[in-house]
DNA sequence: TATAAAATTTTACAAATGATAAAAAGCGAT
DNA sequence: ATCGCTTTTTATCATTTGTAAAATTTTATA
């Protein structure tokens, strides 16, 4: 997805500030399995999916617990640092090969100080994440671990093609062995 | 807690932007048990709550599933209508009698469009509330319902004393008998 | 205070999920 | 194709959580 196609997603941006915004964004290609933010930084950077596919996990004492996937045309950030300039509590990983727009955390919010399309354009996209994390949540205190898998075949079949059952299992909540049981009903 | 208090709670707002923000805000009071938003509106107000406490909740099978509580300071918005306009997906409701600062949202929306400053602080606003429901969610699926209360303790005790534990059972994502059977524990 | 209503806890049993270990299946490199 | 490694499934038992109903406590109000 090329990246004129991304920033308009959520905001029509006027050419001014999409040309303004471009003027700070390089394009980077990061193998699989490398690790794009850390828990405890402040990230300096952040990126936008051109093709690939990544995930965010936190630790747990039982591993990790995968909570977000970012596939094309998704921006990844780390959420903590993007609102408050704060250290993560996330590590975001790829899980394939990545094609990446990337941007300075820095240029952006300078941006967000003098171009009020640009602000507005942040607060949309983070509005939109908001509304998928307050949905998965409510789904995640009252649908059982089976609707919940089905829900996510539902909406985004091809996750399940491109990442491991490890991490679709940590992200619905539930151990890799409750999800092949579930797996094993519905077939 | 005071409007101007309210308004510079994460972002700090020039003089004449919380004078443009505050030239539509009102004062309203509300009973206990009232309705402030329903699923399927397209909200026209937001609140910010001066004193009192409410709660949002999503309708499910059995019974009603809380996912949010405001109190003193926070702001009363139907994210899926604040963000894209849409039919919001849940009930808001007053649980105690509630003083609230009144605004229209189209109010809001046409300053963001033209106040910079006011953009910038939805931007906040908004991200702060993500980070909180990225936590929650997070928490949820890793973290047992016993750990779960716990850090419902330790955060925000008030909380328990304010409100029911059919409330707080549904928003910890189990049910009332088993909040009974970890409180029963913990003692 | 007495009474009714509402909220919370307790009990018993059923269903769902977790932990662990082992088997089976899939996949890449040679 | 085979070997070695990773991923997924299966099986077992323990634990947690849910459901339903009854008992108890708290709250509201006459």
């Amino acid at each position: 997805m090329e990246i004129d196609e991304i920033l308009d997603r959520f905001y029509p941006l006027p050419t001014h500030s999409k040309k303004a915004l471009k003027a700070h964004i390089s394009e980077v290609r990061r193998p699989k399995g490398d690790i794009l933010m850390r828990v405890g930084r402040v990230e300096k950077n952040l990126y936008f999916i051109k093709s690939g596919i990544v995930r965010a996990y936190s630790d747990s004492h039982s591993g990790d617990v995968s909570f977000w996937f970012g596939k094309e045309g998704d921006i990844v950030i780390s959420m903590k640092g993007y609102v408050s300039g704060q250290e993560g509590y996330e590590h975001i990983e790829t899980l394939e090969a990545c094609d990446l727009y990337q941007m300075r955390t820095q240029n952006l919010e300078a941006l967000f100080e003098t171009d009020i399309h640009v602000a507005n354009w942040g607060r949309k996209l983070i509005g939109y994440e908001m509304i998928k994390t307050e949905e998965r949540l409510i789904a995640m205190q009252f649908k059982t671990a089976q609707q919940r898998y089905l829900d996510l075949i539902a909406t985004t079949p091809d996750l399940l093609q491109r990442v491991q059952l490890c991490h679709i299992a940590s992200y619905l909540g539930i151990t890799q062995v409750s999800l092949s049981r579930i797996r094993a009903e519905i077939r």
